[in-house]
DNA sequence: CGGGACGTTGACGGTCGTCAAAATTAGTGG
DNA sequence: CCACTAATTTTGACGACCGTCAACGTCCCG
């Protein structure tokens, strides 16, 4: 069986509360089941799809981790954000039918393709999958307001300690540790996230492990002192 | 007659083709001048919605300008966008069912309400609509990566270069010059947006003065030299 | 074992933030 | 309509933060 169109039941993924909207009878279940059409597996450093390409599908992620990135016509480019599983990537290509912004895999992954059309037409049927749809993107205009935030006004200090805060919590969301984390990105492509250069991430990093909050074996960090981090996201909520 | 209620069908309002789907058959239009229900007026300095308000509606601008900005914990805030007339707003509280953000009027401006239940019930019914609302979400998505680029790849000139030539663009595209602007928002509110301080959007201002790409009287902008002010946002893009 | 990608650290400089003062404008109430 | 006050804008001086350039160290994969 060619294993990119393995097929597993969407009522039987264990990301389903992640991805997909609570609360569907059976009828449901299986249209949705059989709207996601094919599996997708995509291997490190390979792209799920890039800038220019003709938009088709949404892909919600099964395992494994993304960056998302644009590239400016000078040749700088942005990571607009690291995806992990449950999560939905493709939006951006709906509003003029291409994408807008490539989709690497930092890790070996696998996709659920999820037809555009597709969802569109079932969600005519299932509004609880059509309220689901638009709260996917209503939450990814969320996340970017805060990216935004970060990135307009706070220091590189605040920068890391709050992309260490949000990458923790989403991995614990997912049975991962609270406290331990390997990142699956470089330092350039944190720099690129946040907005500073590799070595300004790199030398935040020192000035974290001198400081005792975090210990960092080259991608593996532990947090020591998640309130400290918290404190230097946040420096006047203290007040 | 409450100011508040008055009633102009879309299908003849002359901001149609931004703000709805075209290639609708009558029956459809007038299904949609029923979903939107009334218009309100917003004074400014006002707000038409602030950051934990119950989310219930879009809105969709007919006259006027806003700012959409989120506040941190720590009183910090960021303004996340600046929003003209065919552009819609609140797109943001839909996942959580409340806003995150604050939506001031920058000057004196009349919306149209959209009921959100109402827009989701008549998607089911019209595809065009359907469609319509993901492409608006997708662009705002797309829109806010290009202030992700922004705000963490250019320097001071740069930006203020991208926003002054967005703005003229999208003012254009309206029926205005494609020179000359009045800044509806204060060098403050610039900086926010840009992630500068207002002295520095101020002195920026002034170098492009001196330079003679542009003419600045207070918040009236006149745009001297076009092609200077791309080839300050894209240095590079000229080998 | 070797080469290339990745990460760390140091020295230095530029950009932009901070603080301050003055100028100009806008808004308010008489 | 005008006077007065608050808000906004401009400009300068100075310094902090982070970018740049460079060298070195470490890890991973073939």
């Amino acid at each position: 069986m060619n294993p990119q169109t393995i097929k597993v039941a969407c009522s039987s993924c264990n990301l389903r509360e992640l991805c997909m909207p609570m609360g569907l009878n059976s009828g449901e279940l299986d249209m949705i089941d059989e709207m996601v059409g094919v599996r997708r597996k995509v291997k490190r450093g390979a792209a799920l799809f890039r800038n220019g390409e003709t938009f088709t599908s949404l892909f919600a992620i099964r395992t494994g981790f993304f960056k998302t990135s644009i590239a400016s016509e000078d040749g700088r480019d942005q990571v607009t954000g690291f995806q992990m599983a449950g999560e939905v990537i493709g939006l951006d290509g709906i509003v003029n039918d291409h994408h807008t912004c490539d989709a690497v895999a930092l890790e070996d992954a696998e996709v659920c393709v999820m037809p555009f059309a597709d969802i569109e037409a079932l969600s005519r049927e299932v509004s609880a999958l059509q309220h689901h749809i638009h709260k996917i993107m209503s939450r990814e205009i969320v996340r970017e307001h805060g990216v935004m935030l970060l990135l307009g006004s706070m220091r590189a200090e605040e920068r890391l300690a709050a992309f260490l805060l949000n990458l923790v919590q989403r991995l614990h969301a997912r049975g991962f540790s609270q406290s331990e984390l390997i990142l699956r990105m470089t330092r350039e492509e944190i720099g690129s996230y946040l907005g500073l250069k590799l070595e300004t991430v790199s030398r935040t990093f020192s000035k974290f492990v001198e400081d005792g909050i975090v210990e960092v074996k080259q991608r593996h960090v532990r947090i020591l002192e998640t309130e400290a981090l918290r404190r230097i996201v946040n420096p006047q909520a203290l007040l």
